[in-house]
DNA sequence: AGCTGTATGTGCGGTAAGCCACTTACGTGG
DNA sequence: CCACGTAAGTGGCTTACCGCACATACAGCT
């Protein structure tokens, strides 16, 4: 059977490239890729989804608005993990949106293959429900750090967390839709990028973000990011099981 | 065989009530009710999990302490849902702590016997999943509450989150462990439950809080309360499939 | 009744970040 | 190379909450 995925889909998603061999092959021919362009919806609050999706070179937020329009994220996917677990966690919907953070690829997969293919049990249920834990860490490190900790450490989290996901040393993104994202005015966000810029960590030019120094962002920001990375090497490192 | 468990602890969890008389005829006669004292410690940040609980009259805070002490709560687990989740995601320890928050009882089931069953993939792994999920609104709910709203909005989506997992009108907790579960000082819940009391919907006497008026709670909470309630009802509720 | 420990109430100065109004800088397209 | 739209920087005022230092109040014990 010819697949439409590209020969080396696999390896771009680290989920997937984990599967054995003849696991992936069950899923591969049921992959197609797509793309995403940045700002683009990929599910809505309480929308039903008809596919998920494992993020290449694409970064997708999720985020919740409130009824006065304000947002916060909760967290974030790329290429480690999949974007609609509500399908295999038996919700179908989830009280929140994904929007796409970074352009770029994905893989998708239809609802009902992803529900036949995860009832059996194997490693690739094994491995989603892995990766939802890992999810989990990431969205409970989000509530702490929101509580405790200052704009400018949660900026070096988000920062580091994205440029993880991501192939390159830039990141294109404005500083009103990171304020978005992390539930902070945008003047917050130019504040804190410019201390930043200060240190010589990063270079800001209208909507584009160079990561010049991560060891002075790790520095900067709070235990958070390694918990989370901690949690994500433990959970989703190549030793684990399938 | 003699089930240890009382006769009708069933019911006494709506995950355990909601499955099917053979999936619960399975099951009971490897849960062990056991009893909790508030402040005990169900389970420590990394520590290896050996059992799973499905809390009956008992309320389980699931927090994470940063290195400095403070500690902010991410979710908490009633009767509806059960503590350990960790143990069927597959990666066997979660990065935070679960302290007894209200003091009663809970069934436990051992880690083999829980991943067992979770394996066969019925109605049990099929409840354990939405749970999951509902949780994971919740936290999610949590993140965006702490970024966007005030103490006195999240004391009473906390207080009304905790009203709906217990039998009585009365919770015992200090202002003092309320500030840590919010992850903000003891005398801003002072101040905040000052208000509620002015307004007469609480009655705070030296650790035990009278709930005296939901209706000025939900008035004066966020409306997260009712996301998560909402999001508890359509992914636990009694219609959802096993 | 009085003692003592824990729980709660209150006030004050400090700070992070919100809101608002505005200026400056870049950069693409005419 | 100029204009205009979008992105980023700045400052002043206000607010919510923190940290600290106390004052009070209840509850069980002697």
């Amino acid at each position: 059977m010819a697949t439409l995925s590209t020969p080396d889909a696999r390896v771009e998603n680290r989920l997937l490239a984990a599967l054995p061999p003849d696991e992936y092959e069950r899923l591969s021919p049921n992959l197609q890729p797509v793309s995403f362009s940045l700002g683009e919806v990929v599910y809505e609050f309480g929308g039903q989804l008809s596919f998920v999706y494992f993020p290449t070179t694409s970064i997708v937020s999720l985020l919740y608005t409130m009824e006065n329009g304000t947002s916060a994220e909760m967290g974030l996917t790329g290429n480690d993990g999949v974007v609609g677990i509500a399908l295999f966690m038996g919700g179908g919907t989830m009280p929140n949106r994904a929007v796409v953070q970074s352009a770029g690829g994905a893989l998708r997969m239809s609802a009902k293959v992803l529900q036949d293919q995860f009832a059996l049990g194997g490693a690739f249920q094994h491995r989603l429900l892995r990766y939802t834990q890992a999810l989990i860490t990431q969205i409970s490190q989000t509530a702490v750090c929101n509580r405790l900790h200052t704009v400018e450490q949660q900026l070096c989290r988000w920062l580091l967390l994205s440029h993880d996901r991501v192939q390159a040393d830039e990141l294109v993104m404005t500083q009103e839709l990171i304020g978005d994202m992390l539930g902070v005015r945008r003047e917050g966000v130019t504040v804190a990028a410019g201390r930043l810029q200060d240190l010589g960590a990063i270079r800001y030019v209208r909507g584009h973000i160079k990561i010049l120094d991560r060891a002075i962002l790790e520095a900067t920001a709070c235990e958070c990011y390694q918990v989370v990375k901690d949690e994500f090497d433990r959970l989703l490192g190549g030793d684990a099981v399938g």
